[in-house]
RNA sequence: GUGGGCGUAGCUCAGGUGGUUAGAGCGUCUGGUUGUGGCCCAGAAGGUCAUGGGUUCAAGUCCCAUCGUUCACCCCA
């Protein structure tokens, strides 16, 4: 048998509502901040990903689907979007048509990693991309809006955490006197770490073992280390956070492994998932766009894994959708009516109703309980005696009731179901 | 890429130290009303016990391999 790929999987019906509620809170919240939604190729040209996100980045170096198309070019699936909508911005020459650009996505990402909790190969983020502003406002909208996110699918377990970066002299500043303070140590760090050491230093923060904490408690924090603008425009940041009564902790530890940031990062971590605990992470980039070839513009972002998300929501019974429901079901009485019920469904749906019918040729209880199951509304029971008199019996299936009903006046029948709607 | 756990009905899981026809609950179907759901009752269908090999008189059970899955590390959403 022939099963789905390791670290993809079917969202099938009965999950799809709660995407789409998700989907939906999420549009919902970023037509209200004026986000426009951008949809871009599921594919692009590797070089994309390994200029923007950064080639020794573990994404970029390890985690990709690449491959050679048919022309010899090498393509890669896209691991993240940022890279993609900074692309299309460039090549639309969007910054000419309006000075500040707001987009939002929902769209599937690939990582070949090795899946667990809250780790697929396939998985699918939203997020947003303000380009065009340095103003510490837009960062501050950014983790506003996935706040409210999170909140409106009834979250409440979960934390956000900022941090600044500075900008690239500041931090290799900092970088320089954590080679420092680790220099003496560097013995007693971890494998991993002493990797990270020569490769991402910062990430060192991030390290899971007892004893790189230790030592990493003790050294310097980079916020010592900011130059003054990027140290104003970070208060300023937490400033506006606290005046929306959105809480935030500052955790100096707080590096992230894109390349691209500067200035302002943040996290979401949720206590009610595995180990992979980021909701939802993002920053500022505002060297990015030049990187890739635009002019210098500043932006800022985030992104949000769903799965990640709709796990936090399980475990957390945040969300109670109401059972789906259908208006009406049509029993057939006798066996000879099934064209009559066939006239009748192409009636009601012309006319709104969600109307179902059996395709079984199912006994009468069979076909009652089928639209027990359906949670119907209505049942019109069609064939018999009321049959010949041109009628057939429409039970009401929550109180019961039942009462014979003109079949020439299916219109009344529309009319009744469609007023307690 | 590394390490651990687990693979028995559609789903969730039982099946001490190997012993003959592999079980339960839920779900599905049928019946209990010549044409009526939910609750209840009765019954039925549904399993190459992941696959392959080995040990044994005998393997769902022990051993090995493979595949799948899951959790964690790494890293990230």
């Amino acid at each position: 048998m022939i099963k789905a790929i390791a670290g993809t999987k079917d969202i099938l019906p009965e999950n799809i509502r709660l995407w789409k509620h998700l989907e939906s809170l999420v549009e919902k919240e970023m037509v209200l901040f004026n986000f426009k939604e951008i949809r871009t190729p599921i594919f692009e040209e590797t070089a994309l990903f390994s200029h923007g996100i950064g080639e020794a980045t573990d994404i970029v170096s390890k985690e990709m689907y690449t491959f050679t198309d048919r022309s010899g070019t090498s393509v890669s699936l896209k691991p993240e979007m940022t890279a993609s909508v900074v692309r299309a911005f460039i090549e639309h020459e969007l910054n000419k048509k309006a000075n500040f650009y707001k987009l939002f996505y929902i769209s599937p990402m690939f990582r070949q990693e090795r899946p667990q909790a809250g780790r697929l190969r396939q998985f699918h983020q939203f997020g947003a991309e303000a380009i065009g502003s340095n103003d510490p406002i837009v960062d501050a909208e950014i983790i506003i809006i996935a706040n409210n996110i999170l909140k409106n699918l009834g979250l409440k377990n979960f934390e956000i955490k900022i941090n600044s970066l500075g900008i690239p002299t500041s931090r290799e500043k900092y970088k320089e006197e954590l080679r420092k303070y680790l220099g003496d140590k560097l013995d007693s760090l971890s494998e991993d770490s002493k990797k990270r050491f020569k490769t991402n230093i910062l990430r060192i923060f991030d390290s899971k073992n007892e004893t790189d904490r230790k030592i990493m408690a003790g050294a310097p924090t980079i916020l010592d280390y900011l130059d003054d603008e990027s140290r104003e425009h970070f208060e300023n940041v937490k400033q506006l956070l606290s005046e929306s009564n959105v809480p935030v902790t500052v955790d100096h530890k707080l590096v992230r492994g894109l390349d691209y940031y500067t200035n302002t990062t943040f996290e979401i971590i949720s206590k009610s998932v595995g180990a992979q605990s980021a909701l939802c992470g993002g920053g500022r980039y505002n060297l990015l766009i030049e990187q890739l070839g635009g002019k210098p513009v500043p932006a800022t972002g985030f992104a949000a894994g769903i799965e990640r998300i709709l796990l936090a929501c399980e475990n957390e019974k945040s969300i109670n959708l109401k059972d789906e429901e259908l208006d009406i079901y049509l029993v057939r009485l006798d066996k000879d009516k099934k064209d009559k019920v066939f006239a009748i469904a192409n009636f009601l749906r012309k006319n709104g109703l969600i109307t179902e019918l059996d395709y079984l040729l199912r006994s009468v209880k069979a076909q009652m309980r089928e639209a027990n199951r359906l949670n119907s509304k209505y049942v019109l029971m069609i064939g018999g005696d009321e049959f010949l008199r041109n009628a057939a019996v429409l039970k009401n299936m929550q109180s019961g009731e039942q009462e014979e009903v003109i079949l020439d006046n299916l219109d009344g029948i529309v009319k009744r179901i469609e007023s307690v709607k």
